[in-house]
This record gives structure tokens, C-alpha cells and sequence, in this order.
DNA sequence: CGACGTGGGACGTGGGACGTCCCGCGGCCT
DNA sequence: AGGCCGCGGGACGTCCCACGTCCCACGTCG
């Protein structure tokens, strides 16, 4: 079964406590300790490559990967675009998703961030307002913005999760030709809002400011679903 | 590039409007359209199996999958087993993911519940103490408790990932020979508490039931992993 | 009319050959 | 002596062919 020799490599690594990045045997040496074939061993290779467990790289060997949570992307994106139902509902389902959790993580962030990363958060909003006050759209400013803000949970899963949810989206928006591209003014001013009542250690507020921030992007989303039918 | 292989696949599944469950062209059509060799369709066809995208049946032909969140769990799971940091770190990140969307949703659901959802749920609770009575431990009630509670939501993506979390949770547990049980009244005792709360539409209570069970799952977690070492 | 057997289609596995890419060693030029 | 270039070996990428296994459907026989 290609599924079982799937197993056996990622059992090879659990039992040998390769990290990320260390070398894996070869595809002969695979072949032979696991007694089958090239071809069956590349397919499972292949397999585990699409699942990010493994980094393969030409001419020169297959190696652990990171594990991330580009195969979330992959499935998610092709689902939603593959959806029989219209992908304006499935994209409402994944934004909502990180809407509940951005305004559950907001309430932690409250309770625990130091001045330091209020310092971070600063920096980064003022060289938002900078980009809004030259026209300039920044969704670069927008991702590290988010991922600030989450550092302080330390919680590594968590960052993954929202970026991942981030990507599909805007993945599909290109895709679909959206062009969803509010006023950058608006944005710096809600990452503003979210900042102050951060800085108050205002609960209610930070969460108050972070469903703005979505309620924001539902609308806009809403629009550009409008203007392609 | 086999990378690209899937892609023209996934494209064509696409660009066909094919549904899941619906039959894709077999091996050797696909590399007549696509004018690779075999053994390129099939690593291109085990990656996407692997991710959920395609569904192969032995004999019979290659299918559109459901795109289901499986790698996530395949991913997940393996990422916990094998992180360089203890295992009971990253199980706690996972845990507190699910901690954060269950609180959050809960308060949406408490708005938008109606009597027939609530009869649902006192049903299941009604059987969980029933099987605490017996002594036996329900984590299938368990399970269909949390997915009956967000089904009024209309998001289908929310059950499978909270799904997602909770199976990456139990087979690590197992694989690491945890005995999580906790006492079976408690745990009907808790739910019951959460439906009591969504009865009254008291949305303050909810979240605090729902927070109180996580608490729960984090002690025994802890106890686990302490007996263990 | 129904049960059984056989054939064809489709995926599973194995083996071999050749191309492509990358790294490192050794010779050669400066 | 130091640096540049060419070459060889190792490893993955692609391809071809053959045979095995599984499933379904058709046709035959009782």
C-alpha cells in the first residue's frame, strides 16, 4: 500500500529525531530498508513533499521539512474554488473563523503584552499611517502587524494559523480578480484603534476595534463579490 | 516539474466544474493531455491524494476528494510528535486554539440557537449522563455534542476544523500512551452546564462553561504528561 | 431468471535506463 | 600562492515497459 511506506518514512524520522532540515537517507537506501521500489518510494516521497514532512531538492537529497501549514493553503484554496456552492459564501466561512479567533486572541494579547511589544506594535502603525499618507497600499505592514501582536502568547501555532487563513484569502481574491483595495487611510486608522485600546489595556475596546477591523473586510469583500456577478 | 504536474491537475478539475466524487480522466489520459510520462501523473496523483484533493480507488479509477482538512491532521500530528521542543508544549498551543474558537463561537451560537438546536443538544447531554451513570466514557457524545452545538452557525468549516484539533489531540495522546480519562460525570456534568447557559441565553455563563471545560482538558493534559516523565 | 465465470479496464508495483542538477576535487592559469 | 575552470560522482527527475491485483460488466450456463 503507498499509503503504509507514507507511514514507515515519517516513522523513520520520529525513531531517528531527525529535526527540520536534517538529511534523509537516499531514495536507493529508502528502497532497500524498506524493500520496495524506487518508483513506490518516490511516490511516497512525493506524497509526504505536498504534506511539507519532507523537502526535496534536485540533485542533491530529500531532507525533513518544516511541517508548516502550506498544504491547509493548498486544500483550502482549491476547496473554496472548487466549491459547487458560490465561493463568496466560503470565503464569509473562513474569514469568520479568523475574526472569532483574532477577537479571542486580541483579549489574551490585553492581558500579557509588555511595552516592548506595544513599542513593535508603534513602529509598526506609524510606518502604516507614513504609506497611507503617500497613497500607498501596505499588506506587508498588515501581516507583520498581526504577527506582532501575537508574539507575546508564544504560541507558534498561532501566527501559522492566521497567515495561512490570510493567504487563502488573498489567494483566491487574485484569482478571482477582486480587486479589494480599501482606502489605506482606513486600514492604518483601524490598526490605530486597535493599538490605543491595546495600550489602555482596554479589553472590551481591543475587541471592539478588531470586529471594526472585519466588519471592514466583510463589507468590502461583499462588494467586490457584487460587482463581478 | 512534478510541482507543476499538480497544478495543471488541480487546474483541470477546475476547469471542468468536476464536483467530488466525480471521476477524472485515468492515468493514461492524463498523460496524453498533459504529455508527461506515467510515473510523472501518478507522483502528481499521490501528492494530491495525500492532500485530499483526489481520491484513488484501487481498480476502479481516480476521483475528485473532498477536500477534507486530514492533511492538517496528518500534519499536525506529525509536527507534534516530532517537534525538537516537548510535545506537551505544542499540544497545549493546539488546545488553546480550540479553547479560543470555542469561546468565541459559543457566544455567536447563544444568539442565534433556536428550540429544535436545543432540544438536539439536550438529547445528547441526556445520553451522556445516562452512559456516567453506567460509569462508561462517551467520547463519541463527545464529539457530536461540540459539532450539534456550531451546526446552527451554517459555517461548514468550523465542525472539521475543531475536528481537525481534536483528532491531531487524541492520537497524539495515544501514540504517547496517555490515559486521558477523565471521570465521565464530570464531563456530562460540563456540558449540561453549557446547555444550561445557552437555554437561558446567558452568553457571559456560556463562555465561562466553556472555559471551565477547557480547564478541565489542560489539568488532565498536565497530569499526563507529568506521569509520564 | 439467476448464479457463476471470464474478460477488459484501471490502478499498484517492480526494474532499468538516461537526463539534469549540484557539489567538490583537481588541474590550470594568473 | 591564490583563484578560476573543468570534470566526475552522487542524487533526484523523467521515461519506458512489463506484470500483478482489483473491480465491474457482460455473457454464458444451469
Amino acid at each position: 500500500m503507498g499509503t503504509q511506506i507514507r507511514r514507515d518514512v515519517m516513522q523513520l524520522i520520529l525513531d531517528r529525531r531527525l529535526p527540520p532540515g536534517a538529511p534523509l537517507p537516499t531514495e536507493a537506501e529508502l528502497m532497500e530498508s524498506l524493500g520496495v521500489s524506487r518508483n513506490s518510494v518516490r511516490e511516497a516521497l512525493k506524497a509526504l513533499q505536498a504534506l511539507d514532512i519532507v523537502e526535496i531538492r534536485h540533485g542533491y537529497g530529500t531532507y525533513v521539512g518544516q511541517a508548516s501549514l502550506t498544504p491547509l493553503v493548498d486544500g483550502l484554496t482549491f476547496r473554496t474554488l472548487a466549491g459547487v456552492a458560490d465561493d463568496h459564501a466560503a470565503l464569509t466561512e473562513i474569514l469568520q473563523i479568523r475574526e472569532v479567533l483574532e477577537e479571542g486572541l486580541i483579549r489574551r494579547v490585553a492581558d500579557g503584552i509588555g511595552d516592548d511589544g506595544l513599542a513593535r506594535l508603534e513602529s509598526i502603525v506609524g510606518r502604516m499611517e507614513g504609506a497611507a499618507r503617500a497613497g500607498e497600499a501596505f499588506p506587508d505592514l498588515d501581516r507583520t502587524f498581526h504577527e506582532t501582536l501575537y508574539d507575546t502568547l508564544g504560541n507558534a501555532l498561532v501566527p501559522q494559523l492566521l497567515a495561512a487563513f490570510w493567504n487563502v484569502y488573498h489567494r483566491v481574491a487574485k484569482v478571482r480578480g477582486w480587486t479589494s483595495d480599501p482606502a489605506p487611510a482606513v486600514t492604518a486608522c483601524r490598526h490605530r484603534d486597535i493599538l490605543t485600546a491595546l495600550r489602555a489595556r482596554d479589553v472590551a475596546g481591543a475587541e471592539r476595534a478588531m470586529a471594526d477591523h472585519f466588519r471592514g473586510i466583510e463589507a468590502r469583500s461583499g462588494q467586490a463579490t457584487l460587482g463581478v456577478r
